[in-house]
DNA sequence: CTTATAATTTCGTACAAACGAAATCACTTC
DNA sequence: GAAGTGATTTCGTTTGTACGAAATTATAAG
Protein backbone atom coordinates (compact mmCIF):
# COMPACT_ATOMS: atom_id res chain seq x y z
CA UNK A 1 0.00 0.00 0.00
CA UNK A 2 2.45 2.68 0.72
CA UNK A 3 5.14 3.95 -1.77
CA UNK A 4 6.22 6.52 -0.04
CA UNK A 5 9.33 5.34 2.73
CA UNK A 6 10.84 7.73 4.55
CA UNK A 7 13.48 6.87 7.25
CA UNK A 8 12.47 9.84 9.46
CA UNK A 9 11.63 13.64 9.80
CA UNK A 10 11.08 15.01 6.21
CA UNK A 11 7.96 16.41 7.71
CA UNK A 12 6.13 17.81 4.82
CA UNK A 13 6.18 15.41 2.14
CA UNK A 14 5.04 12.76 4.28
CA UNK A 15 2.15 10.56 3.59
CA UNK A 16 0.46 9.73 7.05
CA UNK A 17 -1.55 6.45 7.85
CA UNK A 18 -5.10 6.91 9.48
CA UNK A 19 -4.04 5.42 12.69
CA UNK A 20 -0.77 7.27 12.65
CA UNK A 21 -3.09 10.39 12.30
CA UNK A 22 -5.55 9.23 14.94
CA UNK A 23 -2.53 9.05 17.28
CA UNK A 24 -1.44 12.43 16.57
CA UNK A 25 -4.31 13.91 17.26
CA UNK A 26 -4.90 12.14 20.20
CA UNK A 27 -1.80 13.57 21.91
CA UNK A 28 -2.41 16.91 20.73
CA UNK A 29 -5.91 16.60 22.15
CA UNK A 30 -4.89 15.09 25.55
CA UNK A 31 -1.88 17.74 25.82
CA UNK A 32 -4.39 20.34 25.47
CA UNK A 33 -5.78 19.48 28.13
CA UNK A 34 -2.99 19.53 30.45
CA UNK A 35 -2.49 15.90 30.65
CA UNK A 36 0.21 13.77 29.92
CA UNK A 37 0.06 11.28 26.83
CA UNK A 38 0.82 8.39 28.71
CA UNK A 39 0.59 4.68 26.91
CA UNK A 40 -2.80 4.46 29.34
CA UNK A 41 -4.28 7.35 28.31
CA UNK A 42 -3.96 7.04 24.55
CA UNK A 43 -5.02 3.42 25.21
CA UNK A 44 -8.32 4.64 26.82
CA UNK A 45 -8.88 6.60 24.47
CA UNK A 46 -8.17 5.27 21.35
CA UNK A 47 -9.93 2.14 22.04
CA UNK A 48 -6.93 0.18 21.91
CA UNK A 49 -4.27 -2.26 23.96
CA UNK A 50 -1.77 -0.59 25.95
CA UNK A 51 0.77 -3.35 24.02
CA UNK A 52 -0.21 -1.75 20.99
CA UNK A 53 -0.12 1.19 22.02
CA UNK A 54 3.72 0.64 22.90
CA UNK A 55 4.86 -0.45 19.48
CA UNK A 56 3.32 2.38 17.56
CA UNK A 57 4.54 5.01 19.80
CA UNK A 58 7.84 3.88 19.21
CA UNK A 59 7.86 3.69 15.51
CA UNK A 60 6.30 7.14 15.53
CA UNK A 61 9.48 8.13 17.95
CA UNK A 62 11.96 6.72 15.17
CA UNK A 63 10.11 8.51 12.14
CA UNK A 64 10.68 11.47 14.22
CA UNK A 65 6.51 12.98 14.80
CA UNK A 66 7.21 12.46 18.66
CA UNK A 67 9.37 12.23 21.50
CA UNK A 68 8.76 9.59 24.13
CA UNK A 69 10.47 9.15 27.53
CA UNK A 70 9.35 5.85 28.75
CA UNK A 71 6.68 5.66 31.37
CA UNK A 72 6.40 9.40 31.38
CA UNK A 73 4.27 9.74 28.07
CA UNK A 74 4.52 10.75 24.65
CA UNK A 75 5.61 14.77 23.59
CA UNK A 76 4.74 15.83 19.66
CA UNK A 77 7.59 17.40 17.95
CA UNK A 78 7.23 20.00 16.14
CA UNK A 79 6.51 18.14 12.77
CA UNK A 80 3.72 15.77 14.68
CA UNK A 81 2.51 19.09 16.28
CA UNK A 82 2.31 19.88 12.42
CA UNK A 83 0.54 16.70 11.43
CA UNK A 84 -2.24 16.98 13.99
CA UNK A 85 -2.97 20.42 13.71
CA UNK A 86 -3.68 19.30 9.62
CA UNK A 87 -5.97 16.46 10.99
CA UNK A 88 -7.79 19.19 13.64
CA UNK A 89 -8.89 21.10 11.13
CA UNK A 90 -9.97 18.52 8.63
CA UNK A 91 -11.69 17.65 11.02
CA UNK A 92 -13.50 20.70 12.65
CA UNK A 93 -13.98 22.26 8.74
CA UNK A 94 -15.83 18.71 8.11
CA UNK A 95 -17.79 18.46 11.54
CA UNK A 96 -18.59 21.96 10.17
CA UNK A 97 -20.05 21.14 6.83
CA UNK A 98 -21.71 18.12 7.67
CA UNK A 99 -23.76 19.83 10.20
CA UNK A 100 -24.44 23.34 8.89
CA UNK A 101 -24.39 22.71 5.07
CA UNK A 102 -25.84 18.74 4.72
CA UNK A 103 -27.90 19.10 8.10
CA UNK A 104 -26.36 15.61 9.38
CA UNK A 105 -27.84 15.38 12.96
CA UNK A 106 -24.68 16.13 15.63
CA UNK A 107 -24.65 12.94 16.69
CA UNK A 108 -23.57 11.47 13.76
CA UNK A 109 -21.12 14.15 12.62
CA UNK A 110 -18.47 13.17 14.80
CA UNK A 111 -17.65 9.93 13.80
CA UNK A 112 -18.65 10.79 10.02
CA UNK A 113 -16.36 13.01 10.21
CA UNK A 114 -13.34 10.67 12.31
CA UNK A 115 -13.57 8.66 8.61
CA UNK A 116 -13.31 11.55 6.13
CA UNK A 117 -10.61 13.52 7.60
CA UNK A 118 -7.98 10.42 6.31
CA UNK A 119 -9.44 10.76 2.76
CA UNK A 120 -10.19 14.34 1.74
CA UNK A 121 -7.50 16.24 0.04
CA UNK A 122 -6.30 19.52 1.14
CA UNK A 123 -7.87 21.36 -1.34
CA UNK A 124 -11.10 19.71 -1.19
CA UNK A 125 -10.99 21.18 2.74
CA UNK A 126 -10.34 24.40 1.81
CA UNK A 127 -13.31 24.85 -0.79
CA UNK A 128 -15.23 23.71 2.34
CA UNK A 129 -14.26 25.95 4.31
CA UNK A 130 -14.30 28.63 2.03
CA UNK A 131 -18.09 27.77 1.58
CA UNK A 132 -18.38 28.24 4.74
CA UNK A 133 -16.47 31.40 5.06
CA UNK A 134 -13.37 30.61 5.91
CA UNK A 135 -14.56 30.29 9.73
CA UNK A 136 -12.31 30.40 12.61
CA UNK A 137 -14.18 28.21 14.89
CA UNK A 138 -16.56 25.23 14.82
CA UNK A 139 -20.20 25.01 15.61
CA UNK A 140 -19.39 23.95 19.01
CA UNK A 141 -17.11 27.13 19.49
CA UNK A 142 -13.79 24.77 19.24
CA UNK A 143 -10.80 26.86 17.02
CA UNK A 144 -10.09 25.07 13.94
CA UNK A 145 -6.70 25.89 12.53
CA UNK A 146 -5.45 27.87 9.54
CA UNK A 147 -3.96 26.26 6.36
CA UNK A 148 -0.65 27.01 8.23
CA UNK A 149 -1.06 25.47 11.58
CA UNK A 150 -2.07 28.32 13.63
CA UNK A 151 -4.42 28.50 16.38
CA UNK A 152 -6.09 29.62 19.23
CA UNK A 153 -5.01 27.46 21.54
CA UNK A 154 -6.36 29.11 24.58
CA UNK A 155 -9.54 27.68 24.02
CA UNK A 156 -10.82 25.72 26.92
CA UNK A 157 -12.89 22.42 26.90
CA UNK A 158 -15.78 22.53 29.34
CA UNK A 159 -16.58 20.28 32.93
CA UNK A 160 -18.22 17.97 30.83
CA UNK A 161 -15.38 16.76 28.65
CA UNK A 162 -12.72 17.52 30.96
CA UNK A 163 -10.73 14.43 31.39
CA UNK A 164 -11.52 12.17 35.17
CA UNK A 165 -8.25 12.81 37.30
CA UNK A 166 -6.83 16.11 35.66
CA UNK A 167 -6.95 19.33 37.28
CA UNK A 168 -8.03 22.28 36.61
CA UNK A 169 -9.04 25.87 36.41
CA UNK A 170 -12.26 27.23 35.98
CA UNK A 171 -11.41 29.47 33.29
CA UNK A 172 -15.23 30.92 32.56
CA UNK A 173 -19.12 30.33 33.25
CA UNK A 174 -21.37 30.88 30.26
CA UNK A 175 -23.10 34.22 31.36
CA UNK A 176 -26.45 33.25 29.28
CA UNK A 177 -28.69 31.88 32.17
CA UNK A 178 -28.79 33.77 35.68
CA UNK A 179 -30.40 31.23 37.10
CA UNK A 180 -27.33 28.87 35.81
CA UNK A 181 -24.70 31.59 37.05
CA UNK A 182 -26.17 31.34 40.46
CA UNK A 183 -26.41 27.97 40.82
CA UNK A 184 -23.23 27.50 39.57
CA UNK A 185 -21.70 30.49 42.00
CA UNK A 186 -23.60 27.96 45.06
CA UNK A 187 -21.43 25.41 43.95
CA UNK A 188 -18.23 27.84 44.53
CA UNK A 189 -17.64 26.72 40.56
CA UNK A 190 -15.91 30.28 39.97
CA UNK A 191 -13.58 31.41 37.22
CA UNK A 192 -10.34 30.70 39.48
CA UNK A 193 -11.71 27.23 41.17
CA UNK A 194 -9.51 24.59 41.05
CA UNK A 195 -11.41 21.39 40.00
CA UNK A 196 -10.12 17.62 39.76
CA UNK A 197 -13.34 15.02 38.12
CA UNK A 198 -13.25 12.20 40.16
CA UNK A 199 -15.95 10.35 38.12
CA UNK A 200 -18.61 10.76 35.71
CA UNK A 201 -21.12 8.49 35.25
CA UNK A 202 -21.31 7.05 31.51
CA UNK A 203 -24.21 8.23 28.69
CA UNK A 204 -24.13 12.43 30.21
CA UNK A 205 -24.86 11.36 33.83
CA UNK A 206 -23.88 13.40 36.27
CA UNK A 207 -19.99 14.24 37.44
CA UNK A 208 -18.18 13.62 41.03
CA UNK A 209 -16.11 16.64 40.67
CA UNK A 210 -13.26 18.25 43.60
CA UNK A 211 -14.02 22.37 43.98
CA UNK A 212 -11.11 22.80 46.22
CA UNK A 213 -10.96 20.53 48.79
CA UNK A 214 -14.98 19.72 48.36
CA UNK A 215 -16.55 16.72 46.61
CA UNK A 216 -19.53 18.08 44.77
CA UNK A 217 -22.07 16.41 42.04
CA UNK A 218 -22.91 18.46 39.04
CA UNK A 219 -25.62 17.32 36.40
CA UNK A 220 -23.99 17.68 32.27
CA UNK A 221 -26.12 20.38 31.06
CA UNK A 222 -24.58 22.86 34.10
CA UNK A 223 -21.60 21.00 33.57
CA UNK A 224 -21.27 22.43 29.98
CA UNK A 225 -21.33 25.99 31.04
CA UNK A 226 -17.89 25.80 33.07
CA UNK A 227 -14.72 26.08 30.84
CA UNK A 228 -11.66 24.61 31.86
CA UNK A 229 -8.04 25.26 31.43
CA UNK A 230 -4.98 22.90 32.62
CA UNK A 231 -3.11 24.33 35.53
CA UNK A 232 1.34 24.59 35.27
CA UNK B 1 -8.41 -3.25 12.60
CA UNK B 2 -11.95 -5.31 12.31
CA UNK B 3 -13.81 -6.60 14.32
CA UNK B 4 -16.43 -8.40 12.24
CA UNK B 5 -15.34 -11.84 10.84
CA UNK B 6 -18.09 -13.29 8.79
CA UNK B 7 -16.48 -17.05 7.36
CA UNK B 8 -19.01 -15.84 4.23
CA UNK B 9 -21.99 -15.16 2.73
CA UNK B 10 -24.04 -13.17 4.91
CA UNK B 11 -23.79 -10.40 2.28
CA UNK B 12 -25.52 -7.79 3.91
CA UNK B 13 -23.97 -6.75 7.58
CA UNK B 14 -19.83 -7.63 6.50
CA UNK B 15 -17.74 -4.82 6.10
CA UNK B 16 -15.53 -4.67 3.78
CA UNK B 17 -12.18 -2.88 3.11
CA UNK B 18 -11.02 -0.02 0.77
CA UNK B 19 -9.08 -2.92 -0.64
CA UNK B 20 -11.89 -5.30 -1.50
CA UNK B 21 -14.21 -2.45 -2.61
CA UNK B 22 -11.73 -1.08 -5.52
CA UNK B 23 -11.64 -4.78 -6.35
CA UNK B 24 -15.14 -5.79 -6.78
CA UNK B 25 -15.58 -1.90 -8.50
CA UNK B 26 -13.13 -3.11 -11.33
CA UNK B 27 -14.32 -6.33 -11.83
CA UNK B 28 -17.61 -5.04 -12.10
CA UNK B 29 -16.56 -2.63 -14.63
CA UNK B 30 -14.44 -4.89 -16.42
CA UNK B 31 -17.96 -6.62 -17.03
CA UNK B 32 -19.66 -4.24 -18.08
CA UNK B 33 -17.48 -3.41 -20.68
CA UNK B 34 -17.79 -7.25 -21.86
CA UNK B 35 -14.41 -7.82 -20.91
CA UNK B 36 -13.59 -11.45 -18.42
CA UNK B 37 -12.08 -10.19 -15.40
CA UNK B 38 -9.23 -11.78 -15.87
CA UNK B 39 -6.23 -11.73 -13.19
CA UNK B 40 -3.96 -9.54 -15.71
CA UNK B 41 -6.86 -7.17 -16.98
CA UNK B 42 -7.66 -6.83 -12.92
CA UNK B 43 -4.02 -6.00 -12.40
CA UNK B 44 -3.30 -3.40 -14.67
CA UNK B 45 -6.67 -1.14 -14.02
CA UNK B 46 -5.68 -1.79 -9.89
CA UNK B 47 -2.14 -0.93 -10.55
CA UNK B 48 -1.20 -3.90 -8.59
CA UNK B 49 1.43 -7.17 -9.89
CA UNK B 50 -1.07 -9.68 -11.28
CA UNK B 51 0.79 -12.61 -8.25
CA UNK B 52 -1.36 -10.25 -5.72
CA UNK B 53 -4.53 -9.93 -7.57
CA UNK B 54 -4.46 -13.75 -7.27
CA UNK B 55 -4.10 -14.10 -3.93
CA UNK B 56 -6.95 -11.59 -3.60
CA UNK B 57 -9.28 -13.23 -5.97
CA UNK B 58 -8.73 -16.29 -4.27
CA UNK B 59 -9.78 -14.93 -0.80
CA UNK B 60 -12.39 -13.14 -1.92
CA UNK B 61 -14.07 -16.44 -3.66
CA UNK B 62 -13.98 -18.11 -0.01
CA UNK B 63 -15.91 -15.15 1.02
CA UNK B 64 -18.53 -15.74 -1.75
CA UNK B 65 -18.05 -12.09 -3.15
CA UNK B 66 -17.04 -13.89 -6.98
CA UNK B 67 -16.82 -17.25 -7.85
CA UNK B 68 -13.70 -17.67 -10.09
CA UNK B 69 -12.95 -19.90 -12.85
CA UNK B 70 -8.93 -20.51 -12.82
CA UNK B 71 -7.79 -18.64 -16.20
CA UNK B 72 -11.04 -17.74 -16.92
CA UNK B 73 -11.50 -14.96 -14.69
CA UNK B 74 -13.86 -13.37 -11.84
CA UNK B 75 -17.35 -13.40 -11.97
CA UNK B 76 -19.21 -11.88 -9.15
CA UNK B 77 -21.68 -13.36 -7.06
CA UNK B 78 -25.12 -11.38 -6.09
CA UNK B 79 -23.63 -10.40 -3.34
CA UNK B 80 -20.63 -9.32 -4.64
CA UNK B 81 -22.82 -7.47 -7.09
CA UNK B 82 -24.14 -5.52 -4.50
CA UNK B 83 -21.62 -4.37 -3.09
CA UNK B 84 -19.81 -3.15 -6.06
CA UNK B 85 -23.13 -1.25 -6.83
CA UNK B 86 -22.86 -0.06 -3.38
CA UNK B 87 -19.74 1.35 -4.05
CA UNK B 88 -20.30 2.40 -7.36
CA UNK B 89 -23.20 4.74 -6.05
CA UNK B 90 -21.33 6.19 -3.23
CA UNK B 91 -18.75 7.02 -5.91
CA UNK B 92 -20.60 8.43 -8.78
CA UNK B 93 -23.17 10.21 -6.20
CA UNK B 94 -19.13 11.70 -4.99
CA UNK B 95 -18.30 12.81 -8.01
CA UNK B 96 -21.53 14.62 -8.77
CA UNK B 97 -21.34 16.38 -5.38
CA UNK B 98 -18.13 17.48 -5.50
CA UNK B 99 -18.38 19.16 -9.02
CA UNK B 100 -21.54 20.58 -8.81
CA UNK B 101 -21.66 21.76 -5.35
CA UNK B 102 -18.06 22.60 -4.50
CA UNK B 103 -16.71 23.67 -7.54
CA UNK B 104 -13.42 20.83 -7.39
CA UNK B 105 -12.54 20.69 -11.44
CA UNK B 106 -13.53 17.64 -13.17
CA UNK B 107 -9.34 16.76 -13.43
CA UNK B 108 -9.27 16.07 -9.31
CA UNK B 109 -13.09 14.76 -9.07
CA UNK B 110 -12.10 11.07 -9.69
CA UNK B 111 -9.55 11.04 -7.44
CA UNK B 112 -11.05 12.63 -4.61
CA UNK B 113 -14.23 10.48 -4.88
CA UNK B 114 -11.93 7.05 -5.10
CA UNK B 115 -10.79 7.82 -1.49
CA UNK B 116 -14.12 9.01 -0.48
CA UNK B 117 -16.39 6.65 -1.53
CA UNK B 118 -14.74 4.02 1.20
CA UNK B 119 -15.07 6.65 4.32
CA UNK B 120 -18.45 8.44 3.63
CA UNK B 121 -21.51 6.26 5.43
CA UNK B 122 -24.49 5.36 3.52
CA UNK B 123 -26.64 7.92 4.81
CA UNK B 124 -23.76 10.79 4.10
CA UNK B 125 -24.46 9.71 0.16
CA UNK B 126 -28.14 9.79 0.57
CA UNK B 127 -27.74 13.09 2.24
CA UNK B 128 -26.00 13.79 -0.70
CA UNK B 129 -27.93 12.51 -3.47
CA UNK B 130 -30.77 14.36 -2.11
CA UNK B 131 -28.87 17.78 -2.05
CA UNK B 132 -28.51 16.92 -5.80
CA UNK B 133 -31.81 15.94 -6.84
CA UNK B 134 -31.46 12.28 -6.58
CA UNK B 135 -30.26 12.33 -9.89
CA UNK B 136 -30.03 8.92 -11.97
CA UNK B 137 -27.48 10.25 -13.77
CA UNK B 138 -23.86 11.96 -13.56
CA UNK B 139 -22.97 14.45 -14.82
CA UNK B 140 -21.04 12.36 -17.68
CA UNK B 141 -24.12 10.72 -18.31
CA UNK B 142 -23.53 7.69 -16.36
CA UNK B 143 -26.14 5.70 -14.29
CA UNK B 144 -26.05 6.20 -10.69
CA UNK B 145 -27.43 2.86 -8.62
CA UNK B 146 -30.22 3.80 -6.03
CA UNK B 147 -29.77 2.82 -2.35
CA UNK B 148 -31.40 -1.04 -2.87
CA UNK B 149 -29.15 -1.53 -5.98
CA UNK B 150 -31.26 -0.78 -9.26
CA UNK B 151 -28.87 0.46 -11.98
CA UNK B 152 -29.62 0.96 -15.92
CA UNK B 153 -27.04 -1.11 -16.96
CA UNK B 154 -27.89 -0.27 -20.55
CA UNK B 155 -25.10 2.80 -20.56
CA UNK B 156 -22.87 2.48 -23.05
CA UNK B 157 -19.05 3.71 -22.59
CA UNK B 158 -17.39 4.90 -25.50
CA UNK B 159 -14.88 4.79 -28.12
CA UNK B 160 -12.19 6.75 -26.28
CA UNK B 161 -12.71 3.92 -23.26
CA UNK B 162 -13.29 0.71 -24.74
CA UNK B 163 -11.12 -1.47 -23.36
CA UNK B 164 -8.19 -2.44 -26.47
CA UNK B 165 -8.82 -6.37 -27.62
CA UNK B 166 -12.73 -6.29 -26.50
CA UNK B 167 -14.71 -6.70 -29.54
CA UNK B 168 -18.36 -4.21 -29.65
CA UNK B 169 -20.99 -2.67 -31.02
CA UNK B 170 -21.51 0.91 -31.65
CA UNK B 171 -24.76 1.53 -30.33
CA UNK B 172 -25.00 5.41 -31.10
CA UNK B 173 -23.11 8.31 -32.49
CA UNK B 174 -23.25 11.99 -30.98
CA UNK B 175 -25.72 13.80 -32.64
CA UNK B 176 -24.96 17.32 -31.30
CA UNK B 177 -22.15 18.15 -34.38
CA UNK B 178 -23.32 17.52 -38.17
CA UNK B 179 -19.67 17.38 -39.66
CA UNK B 180 -18.85 14.70 -37.00
CA UNK B 181 -21.61 13.03 -38.06
CA UNK B 182 -20.67 12.81 -41.11
CA UNK B 183 -16.76 11.72 -40.65
CA UNK B 184 -18.09 9.34 -38.21
CA UNK B 185 -20.14 7.90 -41.46
CA UNK B 186 -16.96 7.93 -43.55
CA UNK B 187 -14.91 5.69 -41.29
CA UNK B 188 -18.55 3.23 -41.39
CA UNK B 189 -18.47 4.08 -37.96
CA UNK B 190 -22.24 4.15 -37.42
CA UNK B 191 -24.83 2.19 -35.07
CA UNK B 192 -24.18 -1.66 -35.56
CA UNK B 193 -20.78 -1.69 -36.76
CA UNK B 194 -19.23 -4.19 -35.45
CA UNK B 195 -15.60 -2.50 -33.75
CA UNK B 196 -12.39 -3.86 -31.89
CA UNK B 197 -9.77 -1.27 -30.55
CA UNK B 198 -6.71 -2.55 -31.97
CA UNK B 199 -3.97 -0.20 -30.09
CA UNK B 200 -4.45 3.55 -27.92
CA UNK B 201 -1.88 5.69 -27.97
CA UNK B 202 -1.24 6.89 -24.40
CA UNK B 203 -1.92 10.38 -23.29
CA UNK B 204 -5.50 10.70 -24.66
CA UNK B 205 -3.40 9.79 -27.86
CA UNK B 206 -4.77 8.17 -31.23
CA UNK B 207 -6.51 5.15 -31.39
CA UNK B 208 -6.29 1.99 -33.90
CA UNK B 209 -9.91 0.27 -34.09
CA UNK B 210 -11.15 -2.27 -36.48
CA UNK B 211 -14.40 -1.22 -37.86
CA UNK B 212 -15.66 -4.55 -39.33
CA UNK B 213 -12.38 -5.80 -40.90
CA UNK B 214 -11.06 -2.32 -42.04
CA UNK B 215 -8.29 -1.05 -39.65
CA UNK B 216 -9.31 2.81 -39.14
CA UNK B 217 -7.72 5.37 -37.04
CA UNK B 218 -9.54 7.62 -35.08
CA UNK B 219 -8.60 11.09 -32.50
CA UNK B 220 -9.97 10.98 -29.17
CA UNK B 221 -12.28 13.65 -29.47
CA UNK B 222 -14.45 11.98 -32.17
CA UNK B 223 -14.23 8.65 -30.23
CA UNK B 224 -16.18 10.11 -27.32
CA UNK B 225 -18.95 10.71 -29.83
CA UNK B 226 -19.13 7.16 -30.00
CA UNK B 227 -20.84 4.65 -27.70
CA UNK B 228 -20.47 0.76 -27.39
CA UNK B 229 -21.67 -1.81 -26.06
CA UNK B 230 -20.60 -5.46 -25.60
CA UNK B 231 -21.54 -8.16 -28.30
CA UNK B 232 -22.77 -11.75 -27.22
C1' DC C 1 2.08 -33.45 -31.48
C1' DT C 2 5.45 -30.78 -29.79
C1' DT C 3 7.10 -26.53 -28.55
C1' DA C 4 7.05 -21.62 -27.49
C1' DT C 5 4.70 -17.79 -25.39
C1' DA C 6 1.83 -15.68 -22.39
C1' DA C 7 -1.20 -15.83 -18.52
C1' DT C 8 -1.72 -17.44 -14.02
C1' DT C 9 -0.76 -19.42 -9.69
C1' DT C 10 2.28 -20.79 -5.84
C1' DC C 11 5.69 -19.80 -2.61
C1' DG C 12 8.22 -17.34 0.50
C1' DT C 13 8.47 -12.81 2.30
C1' DA C 14 7.51 -8.02 3.99
C1' DC C 15 5.16 -4.40 6.36
C1' DA C 16 1.54 -2.01 9.12
C1' DA C 17 -1.34 -2.60 12.72
C1' DA C 18 -3.36 -5.01 16.08
C1' DC C 19 -3.63 -8.53 20.21
C1' DG C 20 -2.69 -11.35 24.78
C1' DA C 21 0.60 -13.09 28.02
C1' DA C 22 4.59 -12.47 30.42
C1' DA C 23 8.32 -9.71 31.92
C1' DT C 24 9.91 -5.39 33.59
C1' DC C 25 10.00 -0.94 35.63
C1' DA C 26 8.47 3.12 38.76
C1' DC C 27 6.49 4.64 42.66
C1' DT C 28 4.04 4.26 46.96
C1' DT C 29 3.59 2.35 51.27
C1' DC C 30 5.06 -0.05 55.11
C1' DG D 1 15.07 -0.25 52.15
C1' DA D 2 11.86 -4.04 50.82
C1' DA D 3 7.63 -5.24 48.88
C1' DG D 4 3.57 -4.66 46.35
C1' DT D 5 0.76 -2.48 42.81
C1' DG D 6 -0.10 -0.61 38.61
C1' DA D 7 1.78 1.16 34.36
C1' DT D 8 4.58 -0.09 30.57
C1' DT D 9 7.22 -2.73 27.53
C1' DT D 10 8.68 -6.98 25.22
C1' DC D 11 7.63 -11.08 22.82
C1' DG D 12 5.41 -14.04 19.88
C1' DT D 13 1.45 -14.23 16.88
C1' DT D 14 -2.38 -12.85 13.75
C1' DT D 15 -4.65 -10.60 9.77
C1' DG D 16 -4.84 -8.02 5.52
C1' DT D 17 -2.51 -6.60 1.65
C1' DA D 18 1.19 -6.31 -1.11
C1' DC D 19 5.59 -8.02 -3.75
C1' DG D 20 9.16 -10.83 -6.77
C1' DA D 21 10.76 -15.21 -8.36
C1' DA D 22 9.74 -19.58 -9.76
C1' DA D 23 6.58 -23.04 -11.15
C1' DT D 24 2.62 -24.19 -13.65
C1' DT D 25 -0.98 -24.20 -17.06
C1' DA D 26 -3.47 -22.69 -21.32
C1' DT D 27 -3.23 -21.46 -25.84
C1' DA D 28 -1.04 -20.48 -30.23
C1' DA D 29 2.44 -21.74 -33.72
C1' DG D 30 5.01 -24.79 -36.07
Amino acid sequence: MTDERSSHSDAATLTLTAPVEDYLKAIYDIQQGGGAATTNALAERLALAPASVSGMVRRLATQGLLEHEPYRGARLTAAGRTAALRTLRRHRILESYLATVLGVPWDDVHAEAERLEHAASDTLIDRMAHALGDPLFDPHGAPIPTRDGVVDETWHTTLAEWPVGTRGTVMSVSDKDAVMLRYLGDLELRPGAMIQVHARAPYDGPIDVFVGTELRQIGPTAARAVRIAAVA
